[in-house]
This record gives structure tokens, sequence and C-alpha cells, in this order.
DNA sequence: AAAATGAATTGATTGCAATCAAGGTCTCGG
DNA sequence: CCGAGACCTTGATTGCAATCAATTCATTTT
């Protein structure tokens, strides 16, 4: 049961939740609960089975998977606002596909297998909101997919900035990244070494990208977007 | 309408149809169309609406993206008895992510989005069904990303061969590899140049693979599965 | 059968990112 | 304020796959 003000306001936002009736809404408000997972921390394991499905309130979530001698590869980092593990709840073993664990302190909302479950089988305009919530993740490691096949590493990490640019309140021209974690982090999600973290910023210089107390700087937005082969319409912020 | 008995067995094989009764499976057969796609041709477009989804009953057909500077892709393959596109039809927007084209002649079922809806709407076990599907689909996107991600070349070749190969009547050890399309196409599937599809044939001497009259040999199986990082559960064939 | 086209292989070279190794910087606790 | 440890950066080198270029091989065309 959530009793917090602002989980509930958070956990009414889920997009996919959307269509349900307030009396729905508050089913699963009762039956959620509030999570800690500390930086570092796992909330779940590879192969265990699927019993919640979970929505970030504050901090991020890494999901990633281990190869046979392992390596460790990023599927996608998670934050404020997001939800995931929707489809494992659904796959046939009822298995996580993947491993979370947090990358920095996060306050997670729960959300129990059975209830949505029940939902679905009760509404079927849920079920479809649901299946495009899906369908949306789907298409979303199909970019990423795309994007690590062909980007360079300078490239990646110039659209990953982009991604996490805020305007300079003061300027018309600058923006600044404030970075979400570690830049270990980032390198890892990038698939890169962070040697090559590193040497990339360092790279973009060429772009309007400047260093400056651990703040990084961009000064010609459209410059770097063009670098990083990015049409106008896929800059995220602007 | 399908008449084609052939083609009919075959719809009812799609599994996530099959908790449909025999009415609603008339249904579908009633509202679906054969369809040709020859060896090239392209099947829909990125961005085009989503109409349709698909099963293949003979033949192949490749999934794509093109960058903004025109590289290409493959998100996937898919092969007599495999469906494609389901998710499309729910996303929001209602458009395919994706390019499809033939890589060899192709013969699809092709499924309205309507009648679908309409049956999820209908039948709440049939709209788990297909969570399950789709989520089984994304496991898969995950399971592809890690590899390209992890493994060698060499290595993606050789898990590549082990998907396809089938066991040689004569003898009780060697394995022969009939490639379902061309080596070109099997190179960007892998996200590799062809030359170095080539190269890495070469270099699977070492573990026991031989190429004899256009047709590649595997003379050691677990030899083969341990230097491309997979467990004896995670080859395909066996 | 010869020519033409496209696919596949082989060779030589280049380039990007990984690796190995060493310093630098930041943060936190004493 | 100083020292320990984690994180990040910089430098030198290596290695894998891409690229450029030239054949070889296979299939189709006339």
């Amino acid at each position: 049961m959530i009793k917090n003000e602002h989980s509930v306001r958070n956990i009414k936002k889920i997009p996919f939740l959307q269509p349900l009736s307030p009396k729905d809404l508050e089913d699963i408000i009762a039956s959620s609960h509030l999570r800690n997972c500390s930086k570092g921390r796992a909330l779940f394991s590879m192969g265990q089975t699927a019993t919640h499905f979970f929505s970030i309130q504050e901090g991020w979530m890494k999901l990633y998977r281990t190869s046979n001698n392992g390596e460790e590869v990023i599927i996608h980092i998670f934050g404020p606002g997001e939800s995931f593990a929707e489809a494992a709840v659904f796959s046939d073993h009822q298995t996580y596909p993947v491993h979370a664990q947090a990358v920095e302190d996060t306050v997670l909302i729960e959300i129990p297998r059975s209830i949505f479950i029940h939902k679905i089988e009760t509404d079927s305009r849920f079920a479809i909101n649901i299946l495009g919530a899906i369908a949306a993740r789907q298409h979303l490691l199909v970019q990423q997919l795309e994007h690590l096949m062909i980007r360079s590493a300078p490239q990646r990490v110039g659209a990953f900035l982009l991604r996490f640019c805020q305007k300079v309140k003061d300027s018309d021209t600058t923006w600044v990244v404030n970075l979400p974690y570690e830049k270990s982090i980032i390198s890892l999600r990038l698939n890169i070494k962070p040697e090559t973290f590193s040497r990339a910023v360092t790279k973009l210089s060429e772009c309007g990208v400047y260093i400056e107390n651990n703040k990084i700087l961009i000064s010609d937005l459209k410059k770097l977007a063009n670098y990083c082969d990015l049409t106008d319409k896929e800059i995220p912020c602007s």
C-alpha cells in the first residue's frame, strides 16, 4: 500500500495506467509498495521469477546481461518516471531476462504481477494500452541496436550529451550537461571503455563541446547533432 | 481469404493463435491473404502505416533500419514459420519502425490489424498470449544486442553456423550447414563486412570448420560452441 | 561457347578502439 | 589538513575489423 502523496501522484502518471478507472487505480496503489535500492545494490537477477515490475521515482537503474565469461552489456538505464520489466511479467517462463542494479540511490514503486494480469483480463482497453507500451519499448531497443552498431564512439558520446543537456539561463546559445551518473557507467552503456569516453569528449571539442569544472558545455547544438548524424527532430532537448 | 490447405495448416501453427477457438481461427483465416514477395522486393518501409502483420510460409525476410547517411543495420531475419511486425500494429503511431525486404523469394500470410485488435478486445486470454509473444520477441532482441556487442566476428559467424547446421546422415560426428541466404546477407546480419566473413570462416578451421563444395562442415560441435562462448544448452541444433 | 554480371575470396594497408601502464584529481574520513 | 581509495585522464602500444584493390568463381545472357 502506497500512502505517500508524492508517490501516488507519480504512479498515476505512468502512461499505460492512464485508461484505468479511479477505482482500478486505487486497487493498484493498494497493492503496490515503495522500495529503496541504494547505489550498487541489485534489485533482481537474470533468471529470477518475475513477480513485479517497477516504476522509478528517483535515481537510476541499469538493466544488463552478463556473458558466459563475465562480460557485462547494459541493455538500458532507466531514470525518474520510467517503468521497466513489464514484459518480463508476461513472458512464458515468467523470469527476468536481465539483471537490474542501482547505479545511484534509487526509490522504486513495485507493482505485483498478479493485480496487473487481473486488470488485463477484465479490461481490454487496458490490454491494448499495455501492448502499446511494450511495443514502444521494443522500438527503443531497435533504435539502440541501430545506434550502437552504426555510430562511432565519439558520435555515441555526443548523442548521449545531447540527450541530457539543458539550456543555460544566462545564455542563448550555450547548453550544459549534468551527467546523471558516473562516467564509467555511461561508458558501459555506450559500450566503450572509460578511456575511450575521455578521449571522445576531448575529440568533441571540434564540435563546440567544452569541459569546465566537471560540467560539460555545448556551444553549438546543431553542429554537434550534425556530427552525430542526428536529424533535427532527433535532438531530444531544444 | 486463404483457401490453400497447406497455408491453413500453417496459420494454425502460429503459436499465439493457439488459444483461439476454431470459430475465431476461421475468422482470421477468412480475412487473411497470401502474398508473394520476390527476392530483393520491399514488403513495407519504415514509417509506413502498420496495417498488417505477417507470417512466413517459405523464404526469408530481413527487417532493417537505415541511418541518416544511408548505412543499413539488420534487426532480424525471419524464416519459415516465424511471424513478425506484431508489435508495430500496437504501437502508438501505428507505423512500422523498420524496413522489410525479401532476401529470398518469399511467400507470406498477411493478417490485418483490425481483426486482430477485435479478437484482443473480446478475448482476454488471447491478449495475454499476444503479450507473451511480444515479450519473447523483446527477449530475442536483448539477446541479439548482447551477442553483437560481446562476441568477435569469428565467434558470431561460428554461432550462426551452429544455428543452421544439420546432422549428416552417414556420419555420427559431422554436421553440415546449408546457408539459408547469401553470404553477403549473413554478413550484414552479423554486422561485419563480407571480407571479414570469409576470413572468419577460414579462421574457424581451428575449431573443426571446413569448406567443401560451397557447403560448410563442422567436425567438432562442442569445440566450436566452446570457442563461440556458447553453453551446451545454447547450442540450437543437437 | 564466350562474354558479362554479380558474389566470394585473398592480399595489403589503414584506422578506431582496446589494452596496458602511469599519473592526476576528487571525495571522504581521520 | 592530510592520506587513502575511487574515479578519471593521458600516453604508448596492440589488435581486430574496415577499407581499398585485385582476382577467382559462379551464374546468366547472347
